[in-house]
DNA sequence: TGCGCATAAATTGTCAGACATTTAAATGTA
DNA sequence: TACATTTAAATGTCTGACAATTTATGCGCA
């Protein structure tokens, strides 16, 4: 049997994993401020450097921030909705680009997570949802808008579509999923055609939402998951000829 | 005007940033070696010490991974649905208990997310998935089964449950979700009479998921959900009265 | 007394150089 | 050829120092 997979870790790896520990475990809270780099360096019987290390791998998950100066230091930090946005969607983006995600399967858990709370934004949605869509509807309508800038828009859409769901957790979950799939989405140079088709689509779905119909804004979405799959599927096959 | 919001930033962070702006746009590929700590330092003009700074930064989101000896150094490492899936839920869990999210609101993600892909799973399920969902029950129904254990068999038959929908995508937004939740769900302590009831419910979603009906696993758990959060409701109710 | 400014102290940020450790290639030998 | 040894390259770690930044302290002065 192996007898214990740690101890091959390097030193500023074991002390980032024993105050991460302190800190996940609630034995550090909120704003508590961390012992000096010195202090800690003489509590883990290492040098300064290898204390920093470490901090900067805590730093890098945003579990601490630093401080300089008298009175400073390192202190745990209230991880927020926002800071941990960027990296979700850093993470999730390359895990899909380095690992060969099909356009199907991405596309199917884009759409299956959204129809997940598409019945909750029809319950709860806001004015200020429902005028977000709309607005996204109407850039996505311009023909002179490039490709890029339709793609954006689709996200935006989409986002709105979920925040309307006003459920923090949801939200959070979702932007990931969405964001990281728009560099996949960008494969599909949209024609004039199915850009109309695609408006369509989502004005249905703004419609649905904004008569808080949560059976055809479901179906609506439905057909948009279709019709994207089946966009992603021409694009391959075109692909796969030429 | 404020003139530019980023030189104030350390210059490990800028090191970092370079780097992973290069891993993101493409510049540098998986399993390509990064040039040496030493000639990093000459390139970017900084000392080692720095250089390793902005390293472990990298390391600690499995940007990079480090290789010693001869030959040895940093690659770019290829994220995997594993390694990311203990950080996604440290943060995910971190997220929700330091920003005071409510056991309601909690559920109410977990249960939409898994209805995502109930209705995927019904027709996609391998006899191994289904194995190990019934096997979950039968480690719940043991009554010595402490409640930690009761909650750790519960996040496992969901995890199961999402498995079964065989789209990695949607496993790794779910498990993240699912498996953050499970502090709060301890805070439940379970009843001989709601563990019945909770194990009731698995046995008819995994009998429902059997037999490829998504119809009646979706009402399963939508009854589960509901249950749920009568039970959360209950133990907020008792707190409240002392 | 009360105000303002210089000073000190504490802490992180950065650097330079050195040594230890690990690993694989190169070399030498039977 | 096969195996042991040496060597080189790289990361891991330590020591000590100095720079930069921020707050508190204390002093002088009105």
């Amino acid at each position: 049997m192996k007898s214990d997979p740690k101890p091959r870790r390097d030193l500023s790896t074991q002390i980032a994993h024993a105050i991460r520990d302190a800190i996940v475990e609630g034995r550090m809270i909120v704003d508590e401020r961390l012992p000096s780099e010195a202090e800690l360096a003489d509590r883990f019987g290492v040098s300064r450097p290898t204390v920093r290390e470490a901090l900067k791998r805590l730093a890098a998950q945003s579990l601490i921030r630093t401080e300089r100066g008298a009175f400073g230091g390192a202190f745990v930090n209230r991880l927020s909705y926002d800071e941990t946005h960027g990296q979700q969607i850093t993470t999730a983006t390359l895990l899909l680009s380095m690992n060969a995600v099909s356009f199907a399967t991405a596309c199917e858990a884009r759409y299956a997570l959204e129809g997940a709370c598409i019945t909750l934004a029809a319950a709860r949605r806001d004015d200020e949802h429902l005028a977000t869509m709309r607005a996204e509807i109407a850039r996505q309508s311009d023909p002179t808008l490039s490709d890029e800038g339709f793609c954006a828009s689709d996200v935006a859409f989409h986002r709105a579509l979920v925040d309307a769901a006003q459920n923090p957790v949801l939200s959070y979950q979702l932007a990931g999923a969405v964001e990281a799939m728009q560099p996949l989405m960008n494969m599909i140079t949209f024609t004039a055609r199915s850009r109309g088709a695609i408006i369509d689509l989502h004005t249905r779905i703004a419609d649905a939402i904004g008569a808080r119909d949560a059976t055809i804004a479901t179906a609506a979405l439905e057909e948009l998951a279709a019709y994207t799959l089946k966009l992603g599927k021409g694009v391959a096959a075109a692909r796969a000829r030429g």
